[in-house]
DNA sequence: CTGACCGTATTACACATATAATACAGTTAG
DNA sequence: CTAACTGTATTATATGTGTAATACGGTCAG
């Protein structure tokens, strides 16, 4: 069964989106992998404090996007293949490497500042 | 007058909250400073292809936060003094730095590899 | 087999975001 | 002075997000 122990909920973007990120994330970490038991909805719902409709959302975008399968009456289950997990964290890291480049590149910190400012942050 | 020859609209956040954005940063490299007098709410929303009302909703929230000064019939400027720079610039290197090393941790990659990522998707 | 759980679907409501169309009074350049 | 522009305000509509309350049939362990 797929922990959300780590998943800590933020107001800067649509819940949904959010368990969609963390799941994506685990699946690029391996933390989650293929044929990994999903949290069935009403569980997840009240785990996080959410709408069981949110949750919904969340999980049929990820059937959508073919990460995640779901049988009507049984628990959805992980499904991704070896290829899948590589694309997803390629997709992952370069959307987020460039959206933080972007935004030094505006605030005026060079590369050399950049590489700094990773060594100050990264111990929390 | 302050450009906006540099923004680029995005439909990941809020249009409002992106103007902010990009003023922030502006005013934290300093490519924006004190007594600049900023487009009116009518032609930058024309220049962006926006509504008036979204850009007047993102001039009242920096008014708000002090960083603007409206008068009726007049021209809004920037109002900034050097402490609020400086804190501005703490703010939004703060905020990027660790949602991006979040997002790293998340994806089981390390300090070095992040490091190296910045190298590898910096040159655009 | 059966009850508890599961995925799925529907309807209603509230708030945030964005657009559209005006309107009015203050400022400023010509 | 005056015309053009400015900030400000109002009302209406549409869409996205989140909540709330149900309902139905499929799956599975006991």
């Amino acid at each position: 069964m797929i922990s959300f122990e780590q998943f800590l909920m933020d107001d800067s973007s649509p819940i949904y989106l959010q368990i969609i990120g963390y799941i994506k994330r685990g699946i690029a970490s391996g933390t989650i992998g293929d044929g990994d038991e999903m949290p069935s909805r009403r569980v997840l719902s009240a785990l996080l404090g959410v709408n069981p409709n949110t949750v919904q959302k969340a999980y049929a975008m990820l059937e959508e996007q073919g990460l995640i399968h779901s049988r009507s009456g049984a628990k959805s289950c992980i499904a991704v293949r070896p290829e899948t997990v590589e694309r997803i964290k390629d997709e992952l890291l370069e959307e987020t490497m460039k959206h933080m480049i972007s935004a030094m590149k505006q605030m005026g910190v060079s590369r050399e500042e950049a590489t700094k400012l990773i060594g100050r942050y990264w111990e929390v």
